[in-house]
DNA sequence: GTTACAAAAGTTATCGTTAACACATTAAAA
DNA sequence: TTTTAATGTGTTAACGATAACTTTTGTAAC
């Protein structure tokens, strides 16, 4: 007793074998189009009910050949900032009838090509990618583009010519911070979190350089601390320990930096427990500049000074790109877009 | 010059026609079972590289009836539990071959529906809800249910003898909180984001009375602060509002609490905003006791005391059950996991 | 030389849905 | 009354992959 058997869900034929009618005529009423007497509508909606029907997708969409499905490849969810980012893009294509699959890949090109495989796996129309980038998911990507799926980037170092590009002025916002820092009267200004991943951390060192050089500052190698291997890169709150050790180096030198640019937030609040722990304070013995702006920023203390990215309008900007890309069956020129950030002046600063 | 024809994927029979073998031969090569002579398979994988050929995903499932596919419905992913616990979630899926897509539906009935309906539509093989409970929802997913799709809760307030249901121990969460208070001497506590959803906050704020009550605290209606409306109920960083505001109320009461406890962390900073900003200090003027172990928690100032919940377990369990369900073919009972959550002491409380 | 059987392939039908076409029936227009 | 068009419904053939079955070939054993 009890024991209730796997009933298979219900299907077209099932229904239309019940009500009596051709299986085409029950998915006519399914999908409200062509001709269906009002008599036979009701009692197919009737029989489709009693027996809880529901359309299989993956028939549907094989036979249209289209899922209005989009795939969104993220690292990292931990960042607030793919929090943004996937709204937006969410909202975005809800607008415009499509629905969002995410799918997470941290650390490894292994879970980025996973990621990739069951998005394509599930026929999506489209993806986009904001994951750092990687050797083995640069190629299968490349796979992925040339059998014609419409793919946009976000913030991931990889070029293709029907690749579009989403992405923040890290150069500009690495300058902007270093500037800042500048202007306040800073010349030994530290960079902590440098990696030689190509990435945007790489531009945001280069905006640093870029900014003692057109001051005149000369570089000096060992206020700029990172590691070398940028495989087993570990994003978000993780990046906090890179702060933290980052600063204890800096503090260690004969003569200590003025004030640190960190390479985001987690890195900048890591710093700061490093700086607290040394028995200085925050920023009249050393400035601290930040990247992303995460909500946590407003609430250490001192509050963080960092740079901001528009993340809801890369969102936006990928969505639509996206969807015109799918849209237009013309193969169209790489496009690219890189948005401004904005300095945010909080107390780690002045 | 360079326009591209729109040339569709390859399929089976292609390659099939191009190398001269059956369909079923080539689908022998790229699943590899069945007898293909090394000459054929090598000529048939050579030329599906040059077709550049990959699995239509739809018409496999179609056929196979299974996706190895599962869907979590996350609300609130700004939230860091919610990241823990789709990392939990998804490595525990990965290591028994299934994938894991994510929806996102925060606020609205509407939008869980629609994300519980794109799973469905891919045919997910199962699916783990992780959003709050609200009518139109909950009507669905019992549609959803009913046509036998395996699924678990997690801390959604549904019952149904066929859904599993995960969550921590809120009750006792709330009480421990309390009592943690109570033991430091307080005896006006308030009780800051009461709402009437039904959801876990009412399990905390019933743990809280609780406490009150064994240690015969008589309950000041006016120390438990919230909104009746749980409809536009609104999570993560936005309920830091909601706090900094229930704070306000608070202490413009004629006699204030010297302690807080409220329903999440987010809610606890906001109000500890307030109390900043009304000149009092943390824990000597009011203490303040926050849930949930958000990694902000430890960079507040003062550090807040807070209740951590397994979500890595939770994730965990949630997974596992949700295969059992999918794995065996039995009808099972309705099973339920409360796990217990831990009080974090911390300075905002002593 | 027949039997026996593994190996290598092909054939057919099906998963559930729907586009395209065909065939009635009815109602309106000429 | 005949023509025309609209309406209601059925039939067929895909979408792409594959399970289950059949056929053919090769070859070793008796």
């Amino acid at each position: 007793m009890g024991k209730v058997k796997p009933k298979k869900q219900a299907t077209l034929s099932d229904i239309a074998a019940n009500v009596g009618v051709a299986p085409m005529t029950v998915s006519r009423v399914m999908n409200g189009n062509g001709y269906v007497s009002e008599e036979t509508r009701e009692k197919v909606m009737r029989v489709a009910k009693e027996m809880n029907y529901r359309r299989n997708g993956l028939a549907h969409n094989l036979k249209r050949q289209r899922t209005e499905t989009i795939g969104l490849v993220l690292g990292d969810i931990s960042n607030p900032y793919s929090t943004e980012l996937a709204n937006a893009i969410r909202e975005t294509l809800s607008a415009h009838g499509y629905n969002l699959f995410i799918c997470i890949s941290e650390h490894s090109a292994k879970e980025d090509i996973a990621a990739f495989e069951s998005l394509v796996n599930h026929s999506v129309d489209g993806l986009i990618v904001a994951t750092r980038s990687n050797k083995g998911g640069d190629e299968y990507l490349k796979g992925i583009v040339e059998s014609n799926v419409p793919v946009v980037l976000i913030g991931r170092d990889f070029q293709h010519p029907s690749v579009d590009f989403v992405s923040t002025d890290n150069l500009n916002g690495g300058f902007e911070a270093t500037r800042h820092l500048i202007d306040l009267g800073h010349r030994r200004i530290g960079f902590i979190g440098a990696t030689l991943s190509g990435g945007s951390s790489l531009k945001r060192l280069q905006g640093y350089l870029n900014a003692l050089e057109q001051h005149q500052i000369p570089v000096d190698e060992r206020l700029i601390t990172g590691r070398k291997e940028s495989i087993s890169e570990v994003p978000g709150y993780s990046t906090e320990k890179m702060g933290y050790e980052g600063m204890k180096r800096l503090l260690s030198l004969p003569e200590r930096p003025t004030a640190v640019f960190a390479r985001n937030d987690f890195t900048a609040i890591g710093a700061m427990t490093a700086i607290k722990e040394a028995g200085l304070r925050i920023p009249e013995d050393i400035a601290i500049v930040g990247f992303d702006d995460i909500p946590l920023a407003i609430h250490t203390s001192p509050t963080l000074t960092t740079v901001r990215q528009p993340m809801r309008l890369q969102g936006q900007f990928a969505a639509q790109m996206l969807l015109q890309r799918i849209e237009s069956s013309e193969t169209e020129e790489r496009r690219e877009q890189i948005l401004n950030c904005e300095l945010i002046i909080r107390k780690s600063t002045v």
